[in-house]
DNA sequence: AGAAAATCCTGGTGGC
DNA sequence: TGCCACCAGGATTTTC
């Protein structure tokens, strides 16, 4: 479910409620992808600061070190100051003075890492080759242009690879090429600096609106403060295949790349 | 080396 | 209704 824009509505939904909260209890139930990384204990009267992201990952910065939470492929979380008893796949609880924060995650490709400090090994293999912030001022076009010369492979692998930007998953690639016009078979190396031009403009497009929309709710995706997102409502193509294009009337096509289904339109997206 | 599978999990869906 | 194969928002590890 998330990728950039659920993870930073999630962000958005209970970052300034959790700021300056002291945690005073931690629980845990089955392991997640990664292990916290520390004794739970260890992250007693510590206080969250502020919530930040960084790709896909949420950057709770305590007073003294991090949490990393990555919400995998069915996590999500909620913040609130009276939570029921966890469930199943409720698998850690971050009690504080402010309210309880809980990650749900079915799947459990999510977790939950602490870590003293950035430069920490750990946190340097989750985040040390993440790519460029697509919606931040330093998603330098000259640096995106160059990156897509690098690769000879498909132009959405690419992008779902994160190397080169980061937090664009499966409906926002699929999204954004299509916005670009761009076929998502094309090897990057083969994309014209102008239709480049065009998808990292198309790919700020698409994840600022998605925000704006509370993400995307597929399944059961929703924030931290319990609200689905509508941006699925409004896709081009993802989820699509043997509709009519919504911009031509064409079938939507879908093919699998890397084992992930590709959504596009035939004659929309040419290049 | 670099790119495609396999992998980690659980749940929902569609076919028979 | 039951069973089974297959699919799903991600990202690392293994295999070609």
């Amino acid at each position: 479910m998330p990728e950039l824009p659920e993870v930073e509505v999630t962000r958005r939904s209970f970052a300034d409620a959790i700021a300056g909260a002291v945690v005073t209890a931690v629980r845990r139930g089955k392991p997640l992808r990664w292990p916290l990384g520390c004794s739970p204990d260890q992250l007693l009267n510590k206080s969250v600061q502020t919530v930040g992201r960084r790709g896909k990952y949420l950057l709770l910065a305590l007073d003294r070190g991090w949490l990393l939470v990555h919400l995998g492929m069915s996590g999500s979380l909620l913040f609130a100051s009276v939570l029921p008893a966890p469930g199943v796949h409720d698998h850690f609880d971050l009690v504080t003075t402010q309210g309880t924060l809980r990650l749900n995650d079915p799947r459990r490709f999510g977790a939950v890492v602490f870590v003293d400090n950035l430069a920490d090994p750990v946190a340097v293999k989750l985040l040390g080759k993440l790519g460029m912030e697509p919606l931040s001022d330093g998603f330098d076009l000259a640096l995106f242009q160059q990156g897509m010369k690098c690769h000879g492979t498909a132009v959405k692998q690419v992008l779902l690879a994160g190397e080169l930007v980061v937090g664009v998953g499966n409906i926002y690639a699929c999204e954004s090429l299509f916005l670009a016009g761009i076929r998502p078979t094309l090897s990057a190396a083969r994309l014209s600096f102008r239709r480049t031009a065009l998808l990292r403009e198309a790919i700020r497009d698409v994840l600022s609106r998605a925000v704006e929309q509370g993400g995307s709710t597929l399944r059961d995706f929703s924030s931290a403060d319990g609200k689905p997102g509508y941006f699925q409502l409004q896709a081009m193509v993802y989820g699509r295949a043997g509709l009519p294009c919504r911009r031509c009337q064409t079938p939507i096509k879908v093919i699998r790349q890397g084992g992930r289904s590709t959504f596009y339109c035939p004659v929309c997206q040419k290049f």
